[in-house]
RNA sequence: UCCAGCGUAGCUCAGUGGUAGAGCGGUCGGCUGUUAACCGAUUGGUCGUAGGUUCGAAUCCUACCGCUGGAGCCA
């Protein structure tokens, strides 16, 4: 800032953190409030390290009070000074200024009030609302979160694979796809049927960005054993819920020599890390959300992390459902997709827990997945969270050459377009597995936030691509 | 995309046919080791947009736009 403020800074959560007055200090951060007392002025700093503001005592001996006293919530400053004892209550230790550089104003147009606003508003102001102390502390959890991801699969010998984000599959039964092309669209090349001609796009095909790596995954899992993705995915579809994004981060790990019970084991124990991991690190965080978004988060966070979830086989969840005398808007019958609302029930309502539930009939299920025995079931598994659904959907994959290809004719696809992939089913092929993870869903049941929208921090929605 | 609800001051909301309100915020002043401070004054509006009904519409009707919740799709 200026010659007089040589010292290195100082982090708030480092500064709160001391454990011994400290004469010479150095914090830089934005004015959360502002009160004035007699002689001085006591400004609530916060620089986003952490959850809490450090109390600045800023006295009207200050060359530049009359500034101080002006401040705006908003403003930055840098403040020099010493780090002594509080006088008062509710913060053990306080800076007493020596100089206060004002390094950027603000205004009383500035939206955020120190009192509570909606998710709503601050959605509109999403430039903004990480200042706010309820996305300040969802951000801190993301990175946290994302940072548990890694370390979890590094330390099991898993190995970071980034697959490709334009994509020339558009066969994965994962919903509809954005077009990625560099065509004029007032100038596009035909073929002789009238139809745009691709094959004369920039990469000589039609492409895509990726619904899921998990293609890709699986050619890696075939060589480096454990792989794991964890980046962006893009689905066009036009959802309007609280618990879709079109743009979203997945995690998905991949397992040669592992069949669906330990790809079941892999997704529990992940989910209790992922837990445990921000019940340890952001306590701040998660008081607070305990506090105004969910009075319920901790006791569900711990009781999940407690006690092995419940598996059920898509047929004994039927027969539940069916039994449980429960009136459904919607029928349930073996053959039928599991609602909403039958999910809800399994794992609100019945089990009142995670529910992994599996084998369902092949007919409801994507091409990949490995045929069971029976011939009428697949080896899928959907991890279902209370408050959320489906947070893991996973299968073991078929790795029998013929039994795919099958698959993928009763599927409409033609076996020629997936040469590569049925490559890896006619050299070494080995029973293998693996799941994909919302990131923001995991988010979304840490925090106990509701909507998507508030665990992103610029959301892509239908209809909304502002910031 | 479908169903439902809601759009009133910067924010949160009240007002359901007869002169647009409150709290908070902002601004000014006072008081004060305060901490969602306190006390007083003050500022603030094309009632989402466009039509229609009516002597008269924030209020009733229609369309559109936006937001929220639910459904489908899925992570």
């Amino acid at each position: 800032m200026t010659d007089s403020v040589a010292l290195s800074p100082t982090s708030i959560k480092n500064a709160l953190q001391s454990s011994a007055p400290i004469s010479a200090i150095l914090v830089q951060g934005w004015v959360r409030t502002r009160r004035d007392s007699k002689d001085f002025s006591f400004i609530e700093l916060n620089d986003g390290s952490c959850l809490r503001n450090l109390q600045v005592i800023a006295g009207n001996t200050l060359s530049n009070y009359a500034m101080v006293q002006r401040l705006n919530t908003g403003a930055s400053v840098a403040v020099r000074g010493a780090l002594v004892e509080s006088q008062g209550k509710g913060q053990n230790w306080e800076l007493v200024t020596e100089e206060i550089t004002i390094v950027g104003g603000s205004d009383e147009s500035y939206p955020l009030q120190k009192k509570g606003h909606t998710a709503e508003f601050l959605r509109e102001i999403a430039h903004l609302r990480p200042r706010s102390n309820l996305f300040g502390s969802v951000f801190r959890v993301r990175s946290r979160l994302a940072f548990a991801i890694h370390r979890f699969f590094q330390d099991r010998g898993f190995f970071y694979l980034n697959t490709p984000i334009i994509t020339g599959s558009d066969c994965e039964g994962a919903g509809e796809l954005f077009r990625v092309t560099t065509i004029d669209p007032n100038n596009a090349p035909r073929k002789a049927n009238g139809e745009i001609d691709y094959g004369r796009d920039f990469f000589a095909r039609a492409t895509y960005l990726t619904v899921s790596g998990q293609l890709e995954a699986e050619a890696f899992a075939s060589a480096l054993s454990k792989v794991y993705t964890f980046g962006p995915t893009f689905r066009a579809e036009n959802s309007n819920t609280s618990r879709h994004a079109n743009e979203f981060w997945m995690i998905e790990p991949e397992m040669a020599f592992t069949d669906l019970g330990g790809n079941m084991d892999l997704a529990e124990e992940l989910v209790k890390y992922l837990i445990h991991q921000i019940r340890d690190n952001s306590p701040d965080e998660l008081a607070l959300f305990a506090k105004f978004v969910d009075g319920e988060l901790l006791a569900r966070l711990d009781f999940v992390v407690d006690r092995p979830f419940q598996r059920t086989s898509y047929a004994e969840a039927v027969e539940l459902l069916v039994k449980s005398g429960e009136k459904f808007e919607f029928p349930v019958g073996y053959g039928l997709n599991l609602q909403s609302e039958h999910e809800r029930w399994l794992t609100e309502k019945h089990f009142k827990c995670p529910v992994t539930v599996f084998n369902y009939p092949k007919e409801i299920k994507p091409f990949y997945m490995r045929l069971n025995d029976d011939d009428r079931t697949v080896t899928a598994m959907d991890l279902l969270v209370p408050g959320i659904g489906e947070i893991v959907g996973g299968s073991q994959r078929e790795e029998r050459l013929e039994v795919l290809e099958k698959s993928m004719r009763r599927h409409k696809m033609n076996p020629t377009d997936y040469k590569w992939y049925l490559d890896l089913r006619r050299y070494g092929s080995v029973p293998h597995s693996g799941f994909g993870l919302g990131f923001e869903r995991m988010l979304m049941f840490v925090t106990g936030i509701s909507n998507i929208r508030d665990v992103i921090p610029f959301a892509r929605t239908p209809g909304n691509a502002e910031f």
